[in-house]
DNA sequence: AATGAATGAGCCTTCATTCAT
DNA sequence: TATGAATGAAGGCTCATTCAT
């Protein structure tokens, strides 16, 4: 009698199986039988639980991103003030859970890999688009809106930016730093741009 | 007897190729095959001019960086001021050499790839350690070390970060625009740090 | 559920393809495309069984060396006296399963290409010196040691020689005559250095 | 103006090449473009003085061959008696010249690939079989015609045999030792058949 | 539901051969 | 005569995908 419920289980199994495998040999080989492997399950079975590869990666991505979205709303629902809102957005992009080397590298190379798969962009997109929105509102609470709209734009670009340094560094990445690094940047807008509104 | 000096031209050529390629297929579909095609040759000569695929992706790389190169130490040394310096560094980032379409996209896809390409790594970070040491002298002249350097890293990463977000987004990217936004993030940063020293 | 016990199955299978191969085609023509075809499997299937092509010709070799050495152990249990047991090494040379062309030519063929094969070579040179240690055995049982030592090698180049010409002869091989030439070889040792003895 | 009597020079130079290159990395890894290196010429100028690389191994073969020929000859002419007619045949295939690591692994290492090459094959035979008639001729004027026969086919094959096994064990060959061992095979043929004639 | 054997397309790479110079 | 750049066919190998069990 088969399991019930073993299809969520098992589709997340082979998700981190597959960003552990991204990370441990690259996009490029992270082959279906390593990711396989690394969920000792057997190569054929991926294709119960997914259309083929594509679709696993895609689904993986789309993990990813909705970790972060997650994430992202619960520290927004503990933010108090319109500062805070925006802090939570960018304290949310490096929390521990998205701020470790295995997913900064699966997020990198799917970065790389999206440019060409018209379906990973449009979701990168989305995403892109809801954490500017985030920055965005927050900003407008405390600036003029032009203003705001280019500290979000900033803010946004600071954290991938950060990111990506610390991916390719190699680096075990430090929280505080980057938090630190994004609020002075943030207290920064709010004291020029804030105190002429 | 055959040609002098046909070595660096089909390198370049096949160079040339190659990023245009990364472009249209992406890196994993950037095949030899097509590669060649486009440089309007057949697949056997790749090799009489690299070791191997690998060599290719390398030497693309490393052209890459080394036009950045040779941009930015242009624009540093026709800057007057630390302040020029400093901007010097971001416009060679946002020239319309390096801040095209089809660069940024191989820019981004080859970012992805070294992640577990050790080679690849060595000569990002050796790149990405001179633009972080070209920025910190210039902040460096006009406020205190510790805000400097963290002032060049703020750059550094908003440099990064709009590459990532124009590549991802696939506009026609916007030089003016970073400029701007870097601009004032370097004004903020002097105006702010540089009052009190 | 996947078949039990297929593996070395599929393994003889392709041995005995690859030797056929190597007889129809030779060696440096004898392709993994080939080699499948003749088992009717696809190229693909080799690489689940051996390592690569090398992996392959070197299993390959060593089946043949396999069989010779058990054929050898058979004849050598049912030998009574001394030298019976110089000519059953002999004869298990010219058994009729090693005697056949295709056999001889597979055998010829990997002689030649493990002269730059370290690890062709070595399983061959320890083959040699069974062969060679055998013979010793059953010549020192009728001689003194040194005559003993130069009939065992006499013996054993005799043997490889005969294989040698019938390989290039093409010929159908003629057990009886080799075993008739090695006999004479070996009775004129035993009738010249035993009587001294 | 181009040197008189060049042809022949290269010729020799590149067959030695060939020579030296199946030595060094085996007769599947020969390529033209290495036995040009080792001779110091371009690859292209190959096909100015053979057909194709088919021919230049055809004539590295018919080179070797015609060498031990001419060796042959010569130490039959200086012979006195039929007994000096036959080591003088035995000790051509085992004079410096012939017996030298690099010849012999030339010549086992085209033995196999004649398997499969009618031309290379042919050659061979004739070579053979002029050996063969040689030491036949020698050995009839000491035995009756059934035995000379055996004993010149056995003197062919333990010559032959001795060859395979010094080129398999790669030690320096000992030709002294091959002398002896063929010597006293030949000295016990005639004490023994000779002496019932 | 699960296995892993099997397929076959496609890739990188090598190499004999040709050809412009 | 000589060079070595250039071609293109073919080989070994990998891997997503399918399928019998």
């Amino acid at each position: 009698m088969p399991k019930v419920g073993m299809k969520p289980l098992r589709r997340k199994q082979l998700i981190a199986a597959a960003i552990s495998s991204i990370h441990e040999y690259g996009l490029a080989d992270a082959t279906l039988a390593r990711i396989a492997r690394k969920a000792g399950v057997s190569t054929g079975i991926i294709h119960h639980y997914f259309d083929d590869k594509n679709d696993l990666i895609f689904e993986t991505m789309r993990s990813l991103l909705e970790d972060l979205r997650v994430e992202t709303v619960q520290r927004l629902r503990a933010a108090n003030d319109p500062r805070g809102r925006v802090l939570a957005v960018v304290d949310a992009s490096f929390a521990p859970q998205q701020f470790s080397v295995e997913v900064m590298t699966a997020w990198l190379s799917l970065y790389g890999s999206a440019l060409n798969a018209p379906e990973l962009r449009r979701i990168f997109n989305i995403y892109g688009a809801r954490l500017a929105s985030n920055l965005r509102h927050g900003f407008a609470a405390l600036m003029p809106m032009a203003e705001a709209r280019l500290a979000a734009e900033g803010a946004a670009a600071l954290i991938d930016g950060l990111w990506l340094q610390f991916a390719l560094k190699g680096d075990l990445p430090d929280p505080d730093h980057a938090h630190r690094l994004l609020s002075s940047y943030v207290d920064l807008q709010i004291a020029y741009h804030g105190a002429r509104q």
